[in-house]
DNA sequence: TATTGTTATACTCTATAACTATA
DNA sequence: TATAGTTATAGAGTATAACAATA
């Protein structure tokens, strides 16, 4: 399988943000908010596509694992998910398809629609491939204290759930 | 330009892990901090896809262009900087080249290397690009307080740095 | 021989547009 | 007409392998 596309090294160094902007980093190990989430982020990705690189998946892929590990969605309600066309949807799930990871069903209600489900060799992998991902983004905080991974869990869950509905 | 790769919609909703391993919400509005971190990486990413695309790049070029902010690296150098193979490099620069945005100069003291910087056009694109970057990422965290910011933007950068080095 | 960079090739991911088959 | 899904097409991004030029 030469072709996987994201194999990344290791998280490499790269600012993206310089920092021009807003933040503005109080101590000198602090890269400010911005330049600091960014790197986060690469760095993260990294560690998801080197996990999906060991077991022949993209990032791509792996997120269409992480939705279809409790769901039997439609393709459009699919592409709303990942937040991808229809039409590129139709390609990521060929390509799982062909590798007998998910199966289409045709809908019992709708004779246009299809619904798209982990086969049982899709749902072992994407056991293996969560667990994974998971040892290795938690890898990466190996060096923070418990209490300074407890307050990132909350503020990464705080900044992705929004502002709060009503409280 | 109709195919700019990654223009996103807005941050989707993909789990990816769902918890299966190490980490322990300890609250109900606590993702944990693998599903946390995954999700906050993708929101970031979105993030930086829009403005990229909003200036007719894609998050590779942006990297590219935060990298040659403040350097003007050879090819191998550059690969090395984005994790990339050189090969892959040469296509990067290549389509940046081609829009004017950076330039390839022969090394003076090495006659096979190049060196790879901005041009003026690419100065000014990589500090509009990077300011709206930081903006928008910084919109992300709109509804955090400015101490939750503060501890947000330490402990990104701590994990990005790894273990400390001596203290 | 080793290194720098490019080219040829191939595959994934993504989008837009046009199409088919239902509703 | 509107919706679900596929196909055709095209470009970006990536990698491996083979190559040219220079060290």
């Amino acid at each position: 399988m030469p072709h996987t596309t994201p194999p990344r090294p290791s998280a490499p160094e790269a600012p993206v943000a310089h920092a021009t902007a807003p933040s503005s980093p109080s101590s000198p190990d602090d890269l400010g908010l911005v330049d600091g989430l960014a790197q986060l982020s690469f760095a993260v990705q990294a560690a998801l596509g080197e996990v999906a690189a060991a077991h022949g998946l993209s990032i791509a892929q792996l997120r269409l694992f992480g939705v279809l590990r409790d769901r039997e969605p439609g393709m459009q309600e699919l592409a709303r998910l990942l937040g991808l066309d229809k039409s590129s949807v139709s390609g990521l799930v060929d390509r799982a398809e062909r590798r007998g990871l998910v199966r289409r069903s045709p809908s019992p209600h709708d004779r246009r629609a299809v619904r798209v489900a982990l086969t049982e060799q899709g749902h072992q992998l994407a056991r293996e491939a969560t667990a994974e991902a998971g040892r290795h983004v938690h890898a990466l905080a190996a060096h923070l204290t418990d209490a300074q991974r407890a307050q990132l869990s909350l503020l990464a869950s705080a900044m992705v759930a929004g502002p709060l509905p009503t409280a």
